[in-house]
DNA sequence: GACGGATACGAACGGTCGTGCTATAACTGA
DNA sequence: TCAGTTATAGCACGACCGTTCGTATCCGTC
């Protein structure tokens, strides 16, 4: 890997770490260059602009996503065992066991939901994408006969999402230790329902 | 009412809105002048920083969120059709039918949950408040032998939230038709489990 | 109608924002 | 090793940030 493409790699590292405490609008490219001993406009050139490193921290994390709770929970065995490590998972993502801030993709829906623009754009199709996988891991528990046939995967994906949502809530910001109890006792009452 | 007030409400009236759409960061002191029709200074006399301003944003959004939610559904019949009153007007909060970029708490809390401060401090003991609401509400339901004796009210709380976070993101960042439909039929399950 | 306090304005402050430009330093491939 | 590319720094820019201060204007009270 070129030098460029090293310091570019380690930039988006701590950007996405910011971004996950601070927001996306939080993260400011001073800020940024003094954390990755960078000069401002020496940062600024791995970039054009502040909406493409927006964009390209939001890809990044979806990386980080994708290698920490995706990959592995799809590597499980289809049906059921598969639904638990994906739910599992999220929940150490929302918790901040990855990025120290929790799910930026959350922030940043909420951030961004009410202002145009390709950010709002990657985010859409990010966040349609996401809710198609927890979708399509349901359905091989459908397949593999561990939930209703006529159960509703779409729903079930907003119904998991709504889950990890209020413990993210619960947790980062009330700080509450029943929080996580009561995630997994939600979702558990969600499969029973599937049954 | 002092003059002095009735410009102070105005301008709460409009930050509480921008506020909802573009955050409590994004809400600034010079745009807000622009829009309310007064100069960055005069409207700054009437805080006496940035913080107490977003504190006063949220606690004008806090009232409007007791005129609009919780008060008119506290007036309905204790016990299910009261819970029932407090979910439907809560996805009316969550979809901005009051505010017009939906609820500014959720986002808030999803902007300050890393940032120490009065602003978080404000937003716990609200969303404390406000969980302990649905809590109050859900026992009004229990005593009237609506829901299982020993259904745990924190519980539904969460789970209720969980539910209207996910509606929001649905509905507000996706665009998806079907996310209320969805968030209803989520609902009617977690009544139904309590049952 | 005049007074006095409440209310609003204008100008200015030091900072930081995102973004260019230019020059130099560091890498890379032949 | 050296040429050529790439990466980084330095400096400057206009704009806007939150904030302060002195001054003018409004308004309620007598």
């Amino acid at each position: 890997m070129s030098k460029g493409a090293t310091t570019k790699r380690a930039i988006l590292d701590h950007a996405a770490e910011v971004a996950s405490e601070v927001g996306l609008q939080g993260l400011t490219i001073g800020s940024l260059a003094t954390r990755t001993e960078l000069s401002k406009s020496g940062l600024f050139a791995h970039f054009r602009s502040k909406e493409a490193l927006q964009l390209e921290v939001l890809r990044h994390a979806r990386e980080r996503y994708i290698d920490n709770v995706l990959r592995p929970a799809v590597a499980e065995p289809r049906g059921e065992p598969r639904v638990r490590a994906l739910f599992g998972r999220s929940l150490a993502w929302m918790r901040g066991d990855i990025l120290p801030g929790g799910c930026p993709f959350t922030a940043a829906s909420m951030e961004f939901d009410d202002q145009p623009g390709t950010v709002r754009d990657f985010l859409v199709s990010d966040q349609r994408d996401l809710l198609d996988s927890i979708a399509q891991v349901f359905r091989t528990g459908i397949s593999e006969g561990h939930f209703r046939a006529d159960a509703d995967p779409e729903q079930f994906a907003q119904d998991m999402l709504g889950i990890e949502m209020s413990y993210m809530h619960a947790h980062r910001l009330l700080r509450d230790p029943k929080a996580e109890d009561r995630a997994r006792k939600a979702f558990e009452a969600l499969l029973t329902a599937t049954r």
